[in-house]
DNA sequence: AGACTTATCTACCACTCGATACAAAACTTG
DNA sequence: CAAGTTTTGTATCGAGTGGTAGATAAGTCT
């Protein structure tokens, strides 16, 4: 063991709790005050253990990140092209609405704008949402080498299409939409994803 | 005219200032230094004439549904239920864009989640939001009524969808997203609109 | 003119913000 | 044990928060 008189929390069950108040206020909106009272911690020990405001933001998405990895994992393992947007829809519709957590995504309630001083929050949360959207897109682009995906199709605006769809998910979760809501969006949205695919392009 | 010392600002244009401070801010980081300096009033001024930081945001909101009313009557007028979808999203992928304001969408920058005193905020946002997705509703049912729109589709679930696409068009703008990428999106978007219209209904 | 009404400005309020200095506490090492 | 190392709690920092009191300016009314 370390020297030194040992830390009184666990830094994951803490950062759950922090996790919790971004998720829940943004981060302008989280005030240390919250934060603190959340994690059962002192601000001395929060600035000990992340630095900051903003370094425990970002420890936090690196816990969600991690959540989420799993997720992505079984999303991005489906057979096809559709399947993996089939995966990936359903499940943000079961995860936005999930009850032990924050209506909603935290890289969406986290901060799209922020006050001065936290200017640096939104462009941090973009490029976490950015990296879904890649891990798509290179799925996408591996469906059209293996040919399952037609070679006229788009693997990048597929991407970035069911990656705005996640967002906006995310932004009609925060305003009270249930389960079965963000599920027909699902549904809908997959529909003009199997279309795209069919065709290769888009219908004028 | 009124008795009393005349006001020595433009209302409008003094909303027009606090919009886009709000829109680039958000509501918990735009402070009153900010407003005010922006505004080009002082405090006392804005609290006369709004009430509080809460009563501007709903007049700079007010002002906002204003705007964009002229763009949902034009795109409410299209002929068809696809025409309508039509453009809506591409009214969306242009205005998310203009140069003139902040990218992205006020009603979503504006704050999905906010501290502690400002817990109404996002609710307000939220209810303004759902006006935009009513309007498209109704005018799907009419089309239904109409004839132009099957009798098994959901005109629910099509203005849900077409709302949702919106919100996360305002967080991809939001994240830097040029105009051609919300163009795509919306094309692509447009492609589940007019299968489900033809369908009336969702292919599993 | 002078009374009345409203807006503006300076200065300031109590409070909260994120962040820290310091000393006591709790551990490992010698 | 004593020395060394790290964490903890208390108490507080300066800056900034939303909001306002009170005096003054700029108009309309009779």
């Amino acid at each position: 063991m370390v020297m030194g008189r040992p830390r009184s929390f666990d830094t994951d069950k803490a950062l759950d709790e922090a996790m919790e108040v971004f998720w829940r206020h943004g981060y302008d909106g989280a005030s240390l005050a919250m934060l603190t009272k959340a994690m059962g911690i002192k601000a001395p020990s929060l600035y000990a253990a992340f630095g900051s405001k903003e370094g425990l933001l970002k420890a936090a998405l690196d816990r969600y990140a991690q959540r989420r990895c799993e997720h992505m994992r079984h999303v991005l393992a489906g057979a096809t092209a559709r399947d993996v947007a089939e995966r990936f829809l359903s499940s943000i519709a079961e995860s936005h609405t999930d009850p032990a957590n924050p209506p909603g995504c935290l890289l969406v309630q986290g901060g799209l704008a922020c006050g001065a001083g936290s200017e640096n929050i939104p462009f941090e949360l973009a490029s976490r949402r950015a990296q879904t959207e890649a891990d798509l897109r290179e799925r996408f682009a591996q469906a059209q080498r293996d040919g399952d995906l037609a070679p006229e199709a788009d693997p990048a605006a597929l991407a970035r299409f069911l990656s705005t769809i996640a967002s906006g998910m995310g932004v009609l979760a925060s305003s009270g939409a249930d389960r079965d809501a963000l599920r027909e969006v699902a549904r809908v949205s997959l529909s003009a994803f199997a279309r795209c695919r069919e065709a290769g392009g888009v219908p004028s």
